[in-house]
DNA sequence: CACCGTCGTTCTGTTTACAGAACGTTCTGC
DNA sequence: GCAGAACGTTCTGTAAACAGAACGACGGTG
C-alpha cells in the first residue's frame, strides 16, 4: 500500500537523521524490532498506538508522519500546515523554508490571489517580479499573487509562514 | 487507551456534523460498520489504513483526528498547527475562530512577545487592550503582546491564523 | 397494534499487526 | 583469522483489528 510505504519512508528519515539504530529505537519506543523494520519498509500498516510511541520516542509530532509531503521548488521548501475554506477565499497555511543563494519565480496565480508572508527568521526579498519587498524577522508583508512573483533570502535562510489566499472557484 | 478514545470522539464529531449516521459513513468509507462504532467509542486502536479511509470519506484531513487539540477560551477557539524554535525565539501558529459577542482578554506574555494576525473572514478587533487594531478580511495586524490584549470580533465571527512569536528563554 | 426501515451495538470467523526469537551480515578488536 | 557485538531482516505464535452478520431499540406508516 501506498500510504504506508509513505509513512514508513518518514519513519526511517527521523529515525536515520536522529542516528538511531533500529535496535535503538524499538528499545525506547517499546516498539518490536522486527515490527519496526517491517514499518519502515512499508510492508506493514501501522497501528495509530504504534505511530504515537515511534513519533513520542523521535520527539516528533504525529503529523510530521502522517502530514502533508514537502514540497521543493528552487529555493523554497514548503509544508502545508493547514487550509481554510470560506465563502470568499481558500487560504493555505504553509511553514516555508527559503534557502539562500537561488531566486524562486512563481507564475501569476488566478485573479484576486494574495500572499501573506511572515519572517521567523532571515531576511527575505518577496512579492512581485516588478516591486519585491524586504521582510526582516518578525515582519511581515503582503502582495497581490495575480502577476509573476519571487522568493528569494537575503543573507542567511529565512524561515516563516506563507499564506496562500485564493478566490473560490 | 487515552489516545484512542480521544481519536474516537474526534471522528464522531466529525461525522455527527455531516448529518452521516453511521451506517451512511460505514458505506461510503468501506470501514465496517461495527468496526466504526467500537473506534468511535475508544474501543479499537485504529490502523492507519482505516483512518485514511474515514477521514478521506469525511473530506477532512488526517491531522484533524491526529492533530493536537483544540484550545477554547472567551472568544478564542485555537487549534496549534504548528510551532517552529529558531535561534531567537519560538512561533506558534494558531488556526483561531473569534466568535463575536464576547472580548476575549489577555495577560502580558513574555518581555518581546509579539502576535500576529491574518484575517480570512470576518472584521477583528485586536491587539493592546488600551489601543486596539481593526482588521477585516485579508488584512493583518502585529502588536506587542507583553501588555495586556484583547480580541474580539466586530459583526460576525472571524475566522484566521494568529503567530504567536516569543523569545527563547 | 403489527409491519418495516434505520439506527448503533455486539457477536463470529478471518486476517494481520504485534513482541520476541532466530538468522545472516558487516564491523570491530585481540 | 576468529570471537564478539551490533546491525537490519525474516520467522513464529499470540493478540487484536477487521468485514459482515445478527441483534435489540426506536420511529414512522397503514
Amino acid at each position: 500500500m501506498e500510504l504506508a510505504q509513505e509513512v514508513g519512508a518518514r519513519l526511517r528519515g527521523l529515525r536515520r537523521h536522529r542516528g538511531l539504530s533500529l535496535s535503538e529505537l524499538a528499545r525506547r519506543s517499546g516498539v518490536g524490532k522486527g515490527t519496526l523494520s517491517e514499518l519502515e519498509t512499508g510492508r506493514r500498516n501501522p497501528t495509530l498506538e504504534t505511530l504515537y510511541a515511534l513519533t513520542t520516542a523521535l520527539g516528533a509530532p504525529l503529523s510530521t508522519v502522517v502530514g502533508p509531503a514537502p514540497v521543493q521548488g528552487a529555493a523554497v521548501h514548503a509544508v502545508l500546515t493547514d487550509r481554510v475554506q470560506d465563502a470568499a477565499a481558500v487560504s493555505e497555511v504553509y511553514r516555508v523554508r527559503i534557502q539562500s543563494g537561488a531566486v524562486q519565480r512563481s507564475a501569476a496565480h488566478a485573479a484576486g490571489t494574495t500572499e501573506h508572508l511572515l519572517v521567523f527568521s532571515g531576511t527575505a526579498r518577496v512579492g512581485p517580479a516588478c516591486a519585491p519587498l524586504k521582510v526582516g524577522p518578525g515582519g511581515h508583508a503582503r502582495w497581490a499573487a495575480d502577476v509573476p512573483h519571487l522568493y528569494e533570502a537575503v543573507g542567511g535562510d529565512v524561515e516563516g509562514v506563507l499564506v496562500v489566499r485564493y478566490p473560490v472557484a
